[in-house]
DNA sequence: ATCTGAGTTTGATCTGGATCAAATCCGGAC
DNA sequence: GTCCGGATTTGATCCAGATCAAACTCAGAT
């Protein structure tokens, strides 16, 4: 895991991206149907296994990505190994920081994952001629923000309990973005990482687990794999 | 102060704000003259005191702002009253969500502080009008969402000490920004405020400051005044 | 079928920071 | 000047979550 944590993205054995507007993401929806030819010509698409880096630290990144299939987690590490997961990107997220080449975080798939990627200098470009592409990575940039708030509350202010349950939730709502009233996902991340995300420790983690399932507000079928059969009590404990 | 923190900002007396490019900040310097000129005769230059709030969570708000003079502080609060500060915003930045009415925190001069305040509608058919200014606001949103995440990194795995050397650190960054070697500064923060910044408790900031003042790291003046005879110390604390 | 090892759970104990409780400080009202 | 009340510091104690230490699980290798 460590290794995987240092490996950063080269590119391997890529498939040329077919235009496929509505897969793209925040970009394509923006972009006029000869940027988009251009923009596919200078692509690629790319099967990203669990575990593996796009963007590595404190290095230089000359791409940005769509992602297609699967999460990947935004990190940051302190030099004595200290880490914390500052975010999940899902489908059809934007990774990649605009207008600034060094990265002052690591973007790694936390599933096998699939994404799009684009030059950084095509796109910029892009950026700069297409209000419309601007205006939607702004939309993002900012939606990232009110998420990133909303995660500082949990990291300040919440119990243990409350923030697994809301990790539980936002993972659920992302998973199945249609939960009314139950719910059932499989966890992209493993204990280590949720305790990462959470500013806990892996035990911690995994009691608040056990305690959350013996009061029945989840199954936990596998170790990845949970059912909350009732959202709001979920929501509710989540504070 | 609860009081404060729930009186939402009214129009006062206003004042018509000249034309002054230089200091509207993110806004003004991406606007043509004519713009700024229309920006100018729809805005207002206000004062704020300390504690009061200009923009409320959960309340729309229609109007964006850009700060002048003084220091605002973003927080949340939970239903049961815990609360977390978000971030600080220092002149000359750009107070308000672009897009979205509906605020998910309350922006709350921490200290007594100097508005321009733009009709939102106005400022919104702008943005749409002007890629430059989108472009620096898209800008300052990264910038936050930057500064955000590596906040969650202090919340999430930083001990007190850690947690106090890194909001002084910020402080003097912000208030001294030449900050070579050594730097004298008024905290905008009560320890209260503190608290709620870095997720800790009032009694635990206060004897961390102690901490710090004891081991020759900082000078105490006074509860608000701090120095700081090495920075580099400081940081290399904050970790 | 058994072994292996990473991931996870569970148990025992410890501790950093919270909580409860007084002092102390200090600026403003008088 | 004295008094007052909120902010801050300091002290004593507590406890949620960390740490240390085993078990347990289970998918993949042999």
């Amino acid at each position: 895991m460590d290794i995987a944590r240092s490996e950063v993205f080269e590119a391997g054995t890529p498939i040329a991206c077919r235009s496929c507007r509505a897969r793209h993401g925040v970009v394509c929806g923006a972009l006029s149907n000869a940027q988009l030819k251009e923009l596919n010509r200078h692509s690629l698409r790319r099967k990203v296994e669990a575990g593996s880096a796009i963007i590595a630290q404190g290095s230089e990144s000359s791409f940005y990505s769509n992602i297609m299939r699967g999460v990947f987690k935004l990190c940051k590490m302190m030099p004595d190994g200290r880490q914390q997961i500052v975010a999940l990107q899902f489908a059809p997220d934007f990774v990649g920081r605009p207008f600034v080449r060094e990265s002052t975080l690591s973007a790694e798939a936390a599933t096998d994952a699939e994404i799009c990627v684009f030059p950084r200098n095509l796109l910029d470009r892009m950026i700069a001629q297409t209000p419309e592409l601007q205006r939607s990575l702004h939309d993002q940039a900012l939606n990232e923000l009110d998420a990133a708030r909303e995660w500082m509350l949990t990291l300040g202010r919440r119990t243990a309990e409350e923030k697994v349950a809301s990790l539980l939730h936002l993972i659920a709502t992302h998973a199945e973005p249609q939960t009314a009233i139950s719910a059932a996902f499989d966890l992209p991340l493993s204990r280590a990482e949720i305790a990462d995300f959470l500013g806990l420790t892996i035990e911690t983690v995994s009691r608040q687990m056990t305690r959350l399932r013996k009061r029945g507000v989840i199954l936990i079928e596998n170790s990845r794999h949970i059912v909350v059969p009732d959202m709001d009590e979920l929501e509710k404990i989540s504070a």
